[in-house]
DNA sequence: ATTAAAATGTAGCATAGGCTACAAAAAATC
DNA sequence: GATTTTTTGTAGCCTATGCTACATTTTAAT
């Protein structure tokens, strides 16, 4: 019960292989959070100026129905992020509220960035939106340090 | 029938909404294509190196099952990306054999950028497979500017 | 107080992208 | 040539995220 793999095993292609796998699975997964990133950081926003975030008004924000934000903010409470009191509006957990405080710095760190390199401030803020969910903590160090070394942007 | 709106117009606060919504929205289409993107420029990867780009060798590399792999394929085909031969692999048409040449430049280009602000090359890889659908083609350019003044990576 | 408007919630539908399990065909091995 | 392994395809299920349409409730205006 010999297979053709046993007699010529070739060069360490699997190994290869499966790192490219483990790429894709991350940027799968950091997907799948960028929608509560996103609802967290606006409604702290909302939260910080206004004082209010209704379901309406998020939804306005982000571009989408009141129904589907509703039933992102449900999502939301399930995963122990936000509360919301009927016609009171929306709240962030402690965990909610953290989340939003690392998702807003990262935000405008990946602005920073852009802009330090060069990309129009608009195009900056246009592409940091879907850009900020696939940039790990590393890569953010790295964000830090150049811009310290940069001083202010143009 | 007056509202109170049209007693006291906010100032410009509209405009500021309708403009974070269409950030969002662009997000979100950029998402959407994102799969599509990955599956033309590892189809084409195949294609060029081994000369076969089998469903399964797709799912392997993409870490999904190939039942996956192949329901996606069949989107590429239905939005004229793809062709397909039974037991023969997978094609690129013209149109999805010009997506994959973008998409392999821009990814290197976002891969350099990274590398070149100080993020780690292991990192760099990781990261750029998420970053890079989100990344405008007027950003590219202010990648391409800076690399140029910038030598070769450390 | 009545009425009109706005906000909220719910129901039902669609697409995309995952998965497992089963079935059939082709390729490789013996 | 027969058997085993690999590949492919299909069916059915799930979650996430959109949408529209309708119903209800609260708030605002008259
Ligand atoms: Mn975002
Ligand atoms: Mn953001
Ligand atoms: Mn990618
Ligand atoms: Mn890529």
């Amino acid at each position: 019960m010999i297979k053709k793999a046993d007699l010529a095993p070739p060069p360490a292609e699997l190994p290869g292989e499966a790192v490219q796998a483990r790429r894709f699975e991350k940027a799968r997964s950091a997907q799948a959070s960028a929608v509560l990133e996103d609802y967290v950081e606006l409604i702290d926003d909302l939260l910080a100026n206004g004082g209010e975030a209704r379901p309406t008004d998020i939804a306005r924000r982000l571009g989408v129905t009141h129904a589907t934000a509703i039933k992102t903010i449900t999502r939301l409470k399930r995963e122990g992020l936000a509360t919301s009191k009927l016609y009171r509006g929306v709240f962030l957990t402690p965990e909610g509220h953290g989340l939003a405080d690392r998702v807003r710095a990262r935000h405008r760190l990946v602005v920073d960035l852009l802009r330090a390199v060069g990309v129009p401030e608009q195009c900056a803020e246009l592409d940091a939106e879907g850009i900020e969910h696939h940039v790990s903590d590393a890569a953010l160090d790295a964000f830090a340090r150049f811009l310290k070394g940069w001083g202010p942007l143009p």
